[in-house]
RNA sequence: GGCCCGAUGGCGAAGUAGCAACGCGACGGUCUGCAAAACCGUUAUGGGUGGGUGCAACUCCCACUCGGGCCU
């Protein structure tokens, strides 16, 4: 028999963190974070990460797990997650999933499989010299297949797949059946309501000191560069330290891009039809059904 | 009262007698190891209002309205 894992979803700032943890501590569950710059130490306020007390007792995995001087990826969340997910069964408790990078869930679930391909620094600097048409020639060459389906002017994705199509292994074999049970529980606000929260969450952090945060990444050797491409808070962060900006251009800016990114998110989840979802005011309705599942 | 300049999408902003650039914003979407990233698409049948000239006017002419400037 599967496993059985809940899977919790919604966008930034739906308070989906607090559910998880009361989901836990009614369940007898333990958190497994889904999020792909909460896996970093160091990125604390900005990221909005969960404080040991907010996690009442509740262990969380997959949090602090990785140094920002290397890149963390989809594949480390799978095979690491996945070991979280073990640890937690084999303990007789219920593993949560809860988290707003999605390709992660879905990556730890098995609705994506990954090929076998590590990346190839060497060949990305080399395919990266190429414009976005060399790069689908070559595709077009090597691997017609995802040529046809590829995003023809996304280099990055462009040079990924050509890095699985020009290195030795064999693709994997795609009938990796999901190894879980998954309950797909979405928490959604409103559009007003989700806007609200986001500017307050965002000016709360503020006063929490997100700005200091980022200085002393930078001196503790956080280049700019890595913060820009970190997105969002540390993108904003490192303008503002810069001063390229004012302090309303910030605000303004951080929060639109930000209530974007929540909509992004949001798209990312529409496909997933398995994903029931609910409003931050009916969890209620989603630990019943969260229960029920459990009990089958 | 007289003279001059301007009036283009939610905002900013080009341009030309012959299908209304572009930027921002908004909205929608993609997603097979960087996913808070990267990438794609849509967004003025209409150019202050009313007339006129022209095969054709947002583009030229006249009047009016509004905004800005100058003069008495």
């Amino acid at each position: 028999m599967r496993v059985k894992l809940i899977a919790l979803v919604g966008p930034t700032a739906s308070g989906k963190s607090a559910f998880a943890v009361a989901l836990a501590k009614k369940l007898n569950g333990e958190v497994i974070s889904a999020d792909s710059r909460q896996v970093y130490r160091g990125l604390d306020i900005g990221t909005g990460k969960i404080t040991k007390r907010e996690m009442r007792g509740v262990p969380h995995h997959m949090i602090d797990i990785a140094s920002l001087n290397k890149t963390f990826t989809a594949h480390d969340f799978l095979i690491q997650g996945r070991r979280a997910a073990r640890d937690i069964t084999k303990r007789t408790l219920v593993p949560i999933v809860s988290g707003g990078t999605g390709f992660y869930i879905d990556t730890l679930v098995g609705r994506i499989s990954l090929a076998d391909v590590p990346p190839n620094k060497k060949m990305r600097a080399r395919l990266d010299k190429k414009t976005n048409q060399q790069l689908l020639a070559l595709l077009r060459k090597y691997a017609p297949r995802r040529a046809k389906n590829i995003d023809t002017h996304n280099k990055r994705r462009l040079v990924r797949a050509l890095e699985i199509a020009l290195s030795k292994k064999a693709p994997p074999s795609r009938t990796t059946h999901p190894p879980y049970n998954v309950l797909w529980i979405g928490i959604s606000p409103s559009k007003e309501d989700l806007r609200k929260r986001i500017r307050a969450r965002l000016m709360a952090r503020m006063k929490l000191g997100m700005v200091a945060e980022a200085r002393r990444l930078y001196k503790n050797g956080l280049s700019y560069q890595r913060m820009e491409n970190l997105g969002l808070e540390y993108r904003w962060l490192a303008h503002l330290l810069q001063k390229q900006i004012t302090r309303t251009e910030f605000d303004a800016g951080l929060s639109r891009d930000i209530y974007r990114y929540a909509k992004r998110q949001l798209t990312y989840w529409k496909r997933n039809k398995d994903i029931r979802w609910f409003a931050p005011n009916k969890t209620n309705d989603a630990v019943r059904l969260a229960k029920k599942f459990l009990a089958l």
